[in-house]
DNA sequence: CTGAAAGCGCTTACAG
DNA sequence: CTGAAAGCGCTTACAG
């Protein structure tokens, strides 16, 4: 029982009651190694005894480990985001670490020179979840000394990433699913993308895979990450009947993309084929059921965490990999097209 | 520039540059009233210019004021939680705190009480987001003397409860989506519940609907929030061809139910109407479009932190109410009954 | 292997 | 209105 409103217990009622100094209880919820066997045991029971819990202000103004890892995302309503953080949460939790976490919501200069100042702030470790463009501003403008890992949409540009950096294999997912399309007898494979950024994996994939069979390129559209935009899109595509495949950058502009087909009276996946991007756990409900692209956000916020830790003096047994790979999931929004001929289809 | 790896900022430093005593910052920065004018700006001017922020951990170990809010919460890649979470961190980024989150996953006894250690330990101000049985657990086990508020899905049991608490009329919604289903000519409507509690307000909302009309009340279905459950519930009604209109917990359970409906060859809204609760952003993308019950959880999440801000001595401007209304949302899948002679929808 | 000392940056009484 | 003092709970050299 801790009670309530008592003063809290400290390192100096646990060295008190365990009859050794304070500064030795200090080695031993530090794991020490230059204690005693049985000291340590002797302190270890007091301090589960008395219920003691160090005071982490305490230690980060003592400028110890502070067990805090800040977070700075966009989007959380996203369920690619949500779960990335719900990775991460899980991971920082298991090894008793705190999570803060920030919402940056534009790349305006101030916000982002806000958000860095935030991530600095009380010296714990960073991890910045740059799958948007405000993630990626910030984490541009994240000065080399803060301890900090990134969960990136893209292949780090150096061969040696400034920071830890994990990332899932978007580009392989991709071109796998523009490849399944055009093997199923599309003539090309059209492209709603996710905002547009430099070496963007899904769209590089996409057009690879237009590339080595010899297809067209549309251009592809983009403007937002909403079944709204979806929507908008949508309604100018349907009105393009040459259009008869189109690989879209996340579930949700999938939805959007297909009420707008159906709508506008184009059968799905009669008239045309929709792929997305993420699977989320609404896309094997939509009707029809989503063809789409699986990714694993939850395994990748944990990756982060691990890959961050050897930063902050934390290591999790284990050697990590830096990315994960996506994998295409077929239902019933895709089919050979209308009057197309199947070269049979790359079912795997 | 603050610069790279140069020892941050310090009242000392402050002092020294403005020329006035240490105590005397910290004076200013906390606002006190025994500051001349004079001083407190040159102070200030200080500030700017040497791009000094106050130490978190020093100021909570002196016992100041933290500025931190600790949120316990459940499932956020829900839409209602992720909203909620994020109109709370606007609202505490609003006025300088942190948001630090946790997320709690069971009802287990071991998990609750460590989610209450966990949150009283920065002494800082707590928030529960108890919408589901984690949340409403560790609002039961936390210890009066703590500073939370809590958001929750019905009433208070008491005139005056124990801590700032902030709700959505749910029963309201629920009743108008049950009376607009009878008023297009239903027999009656059955219930695809989100798990169950105790004063469940969608729930009796519903029931009361019924009662009112002197409908028969078939039993809820419950157990689980994610359009997987109202699948495998959804298949089970979709075999009752009595069945006519559903009014579901959930946006994600009505697609999951509209899928096994339509799967079955049961038309939407031809054969059986359905509505949801929450609206989504998918939600008006379903085919056919959903009516639901709109529930603002941004606005909600900010009504909370105002609710609890007083607790810890900020408060914002403003009288603050305790509720918010919900709102039906009129869209394709509910239609009149096969057959059926519709009393005059109350389209409003 | 263990104890005594110093100090992290801040705020709040306490004097003046 | 402003300065000097004490101390929050902890960790890391420094002795022994």
């Amino acid at each position: 029982m801790t009670g309530r409103g008592e003063r809290p217990v400290t390192i100096y009622d646990v060295a008190r009651a365990a009859g050794v100094s304070y500064q030795t209880v200090s080695r031993v919820i530090n794991g020490s190694q230059e204690v005693k066997k049985s000291t340590r045991d002797a302190v270890l029971d007091t301090i589960a005894g008395l219920g003691f819990r160090p005071n982490r202000a305490a230690r980060a103004l003592r400028g110890g480990p502070l067990r805090s890892v800040s977070v700075l995302t966009s989007n959380t309503t996203l369920y690619g985001f949500a779960t990335v953080l719900e990775g991460i949460e899980e991971a920082t939790r298991d090894v008793g670490f705190r999570m803060a976490v920030r919402l940056i919501e534009s790349v305006d200069p101030a916000e982002v020179r806000d958000a860095v100042e935030w991530a600095r702030e009380p010296a714990g470790a960073v991890i910045v979840i740059a799958m948007a463009h405000p993630g990626m501003a910030v984490l541009d403008a994240m000065p080399p000394e803060v301890p900090a890992a990134a969960i990136i949409p893209f292949l780090p540009r150096d061969k040696v990433p400034v920071r830890p950096s994990v990332w899932i294999d978007e580009y392989a997912g991709a071109k796998e699913a523009t490849a399944y399309l055009l093997a199923l007898g599309h003539k090309t494979v059209h492209h709603l993308s996710i905002p547009a950024w430099t070496g963007n994996q899904r769209m590089l994939g996409w057009r690879s895979a237009l590339e080595d069979a010899g297809a067209p390129v549309p251009t592809p559209r983009y403007g937002g990450w909403s079944a709204d935009w979806g929507y908008d899109a949508g309604r100018k595509l349907a009105r393009d009947t040459k259009v008869t495949a189109v690989l879209c950058g996340n579930d949700d502009i999938a939805l959007g993309l297909m009420h707008a087909m159906l709508e506008a009276g184009r059968a799905v996946p009669g008239e045309v084929s929709i792929v997305g991007f993420d699977d989320t756990p609404l896309a094997r409900y939509y009707t029809p059921a989503l063809t789409t692209v699986r990714q694993d956000f939850k395994a990748l916020g944990k990756l982060c965490v691990a890959n961050l830790f050897p930063l902050v003096g934390q290591s999790l047994p284990g050697e990590d990999p830096e990315h994960l790979d996506a994998k295409l999931v077929i239902r019933g929004s895709t089919a050979p097209p209308r009057g197309g001929s199947a070269s049979r289809p790359a079912r795997k």
